[in-house]
RNA sequence: GAGCCUGUAGCUCAACGGUAGAGCACUUGACUGUGGAUCAAGGGGUUGUGGGUUCGAGACCCAUCAGGCUCCCCA
């Protein structure tokens, strides 16, 4: 007890109850990506630090990235991002492969923070990518999938939202305001920073970045302005398409929406979910045009979007939407009678899984009330039992969980028999 | 990196500074070839760890470890 050994710290368990969960989130993200279209992939789950060197910062990389020193001596991490992989990938294919290319991947991923509500270091992430378009219509495609995920889970327009914005409407803002281009990241981070802030404190951190009191007073007024995306002519358009495909009910524009990455050049979004205990966001993307021809590939705009499966899973599990765990793997239990009679336990569970059907056999002579209890426990919906007396009669027993009911059936018709209950419920 | 909270049976939790308990779970039996319900019995603990205060510590103090939550950060 003292000397246990727990599971490193931010790592996750699946029971098989957590395990059906992931498996939700699974099913539907692909279902949702190929429903529109896009094919399955995935990268190494280790790479070398220096691919997220190049573009991350060194502080982010080396706070935050589980890196260590292989056999070999090379420093590799495991993937905290796949983005980077992403888009080694395709420059090292862009020649052959046919764009605009449309790509998902789930799979897992690890960061080194700290454990909390809605985080953990080794987590599993949803991503989506369209490359090779840069129209609004492919950015509104991509908000359209994660909709079709969460319309498919069973969220609602009321209870999620996913929060629009632009960071070319943001830029022309902030051109109009007067604030040049090498302080608009800061500013970025600025109104990142606005709804986690005491208004008075974000006032005099505004100040301190070397905004104007004008400034600060315009940019507020901007950052309540819910029309300000007409200005836009992207953002209209993306509007329209959001309608055209039937999801506009989900999204709302909102210019305090920056995101945090360095390289989202467009629309970024954001999904939220309004009503429950979770106030993390639960997917994030945006347009990336730069990023590829940064990695030493062929210029190539880019948007795409990624979902972890952490704060999803709260919030379906709050929602009541998560799926019912049934404990059952199969609905059918052979019973062990004895060591003399084992053999036909096998037989006939053989038999069987032969016509298809699931099987559990017990795996060891056992007391027959113990193997009822345990098909019990299991929800098992029927129990085969082929003892000394069954044989002798040339029949097996097959009693009926749900009712309680017990048949005798000739050995030869027991998978009609058997078929024919478990097609009655 | 900072702060708050919590560590007692497999699980969820009690116990005024005074003999460590309950519920659930588990095992066995009532019921030797048939599950759920009921009843009975039983197994289970260095109270996270190390010090200290005290006649006496699960409780109070210090340290430490672990976990949870929040801030920070968020690819």
């Amino acid at each position: 007890m003292a000397s246990k050994i727990l599971p490193v710290k931010g790592t996750r368990e699946f029971y098989p109850e957590q395990m059906a969960l992931r498996n939700f989130i699974y099913e539907n993200a692909r279902a949702a990506s190929q429903a529109f279209g896009y094919q399955e992939w995935d990268g190494p789950f280790i790479e070398s630090l220096e691919l997220y060197a190049a573009k991350s910062g060194e502080e982010l990389v080396k706070k935050q990235a589980f890196t260590f020193t292989d056999r070999g001596g090379d420093l590799v991490t495991l993937r905290p991002e796949l983005t980077p992989s992403l888009a080694r990938m395709i420059a090292a294919r862009q020649g052959e492969l046919v764009f605009p290319l449309r790509w998902w991947s789930f799979g897992p991923f690890w960061r080194y923070e700290q454990p909390q509500k809605g985080r953990s270091r080794e987590f599993f992430q949803w991503n989506v990518d369209l490359i090779g378009a840069n129209s609004p219509e492919a950015d509104a495609e991509l908000i359209a999938v994660a909709v079709t995920f969460l319309r498919s889970v069973g969220l609602t327009p009321q209870r999620t939202r996913i929060l629009v914005n632009d960071r070319r409407l943001m830029n022309a803002q902030f051109e109009a305001l007067g604030i040049p281009p090498e302080q608009r990241m800061d500013v970025l981070t600025l109104i990142d920073r606005r709804s986690k802030m005491d208004p008075a404190k974000w006032e005099a951190y505004a100040l301190e970045i070397g905004l104007t009191p004008d400034q600060v007073k315009h940019l507020k007024e901007l950052l309540i302005d819910e029309s300000l995306w007409k200005t836009s002519p992207e953002l209209t358009r993306l509007f329209d398409a959001l309608e055209a495909l039937s999801v506009r009910d989900y999204v709302a524009f909102d210019p305090n929406i920056t995101r945090g990455l360095l390289y989202y050049t467009g629309t970024v979004f954001e999904g939220f979910d309004v009503s429950g205990s979770v106030q993390r966001a639960i997917l994030g993307g945006g347009r990336y045009d730069n990023l590829l021809a940064d990695v030493g590939g062929q210029p190539l705009p880019a948007c795409g979007f990624a979902m972890g499966d952490v704060v999803i899973g709260i919030i379906l599990q709050e929602a009541g939407l998560a799926p019912a765990f049934i404990p059952s793997p199969a609905p059918i239990l052979v019973t062990m009678f004895d060591d003399d009679h084992c053999l036909h336990t096998l037989r006939l569970s053989s038999e069987l899984r032969t016509a298809g059907l699931k099987v559990i056999t017990y795996p060891e002579p056992a007391r027959l009330p113990k193997q009822f209890k345990f098909a019990d426990r299991l929800k098992i919906q029927l129990a085969l039992t082929i003892g000394p007396d069954e044989i002798a009669q040339g029949v097996v027993a097959i009693k009926d969980l749900r009712s309680g009911e017990q048949t005798h059936v000739p050995r030869a018709e027991v998978v009609h028999a058997v078929r024919t209950l478990l097609n009655r419920s």
